[in-house]
DNA sequence: TTGCTTCTGATAATCATTATCATTTATGCG
DNA sequence: CGCATAAATGATAATGATTATCAGAAGCAA
């Protein structure tokens, strides 16, 4: 938590812009929130502390907090990005239930390999990917 | 060609759906594009066999030809949908150059029976999964 | 202070997709 | 064949998340 407010700021600092209560409110109240949010979600949680805080602001800060390295995008497919904490949070991939929309957050390190090994067998240097598994949880599974 | 066309038109019955010109023009369209293709692209091209034709019709089918089992949708995250063929086109991932976006159709089996097995370690049966493996390509590479 | 730049909030614009609705077209029946 | 009913279409408006615009506020440097 300190050190992700330092980063912030140095990271301010390196790009020459500067420090507000704006920024410092909105990056405090994502890094308290530990589940994927979105804009909007967070935006309702820092208009409680000051109702005159604009949503462009939000995904301006949104936007800053991603190129930070302290937020990175998440896309479940239903037209809202979400964001999740990037800091202390090493790569992951997220297993979905179709039926309530729990999430899981996992990560195989062989699945890793191979897929560098397959963008390699086409000439390609894997830069990054995304990868959603969707199924039915096991709590949705004994309801039916 | 002949059967996709036989599926769709069973599916139509199916479901008490009525064969319309529109609704052939546009699966014929679709049948002889083998890229991922926009609603709008294909729009595009059925306009200029029929003026007159509505880009919400294109939509529409477009729909249909899914819910048949003939089309995939595919998602590049660039905010626009593209639709792939399904029949005879087996499940596969895509390896996309973040540079030309040059996309790679692949296929791993050791990767799917993995996902396969994380998904059940965490009690979820897998149902579907997307994947997309982004990198830059040869070509790329090798002009810097 | 005084300029100058950055930030902010309100608001309008964007843009793919969906919804609405009046009109057209197909179908089933007497 | 008319007529009643239902489905399909096309034009258009609406949606909704995100982005752009712009005038005013706030910070900074001299
Ligand atoms: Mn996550
Ligand atoms: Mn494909
Ligand atoms: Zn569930
Ligand atoms: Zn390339």
């Amino acid at each position: 938590m300190k050190s992700e407010r330092k980063i912030f700021a140095d990271y301010l600092v390196k790009k020459n812009l500067r420090e507000t209560p704006q920024r410092g409110m909105i990056l405090d109240a994502f890094l308290k929130i530990e589940e994927h949010t979105t804009a909007e979600q967070l935006y309702d949680i820092v208009k409680k502390r000051d109702n005159t805080i604009g949503q462009a602001t939000v995904y301006r800060v949104l936007k800053l907090i991603c190129d930070a390295g302290l937020a990175r995008e998440v896309d479940f497919g239903d037209g809202v990005m979400r964001y999740e904490h990037c800091y202390n949070h090493p790569h992951h991939d997220h297993l979905v239930c179709r039926s309530c929309g729990k999430t899981v957050e996992v990560v195989d390190l062989v699945i890793e390999e191979l897929q560098k090994r397959v963008a390699e067998s086409f000439g390609f240097e894997l830069t990054d990917h995304e990868m959603y598994l969707y199924g039915i949880c096991g709590n949705c599974r004994h309801k039916k």
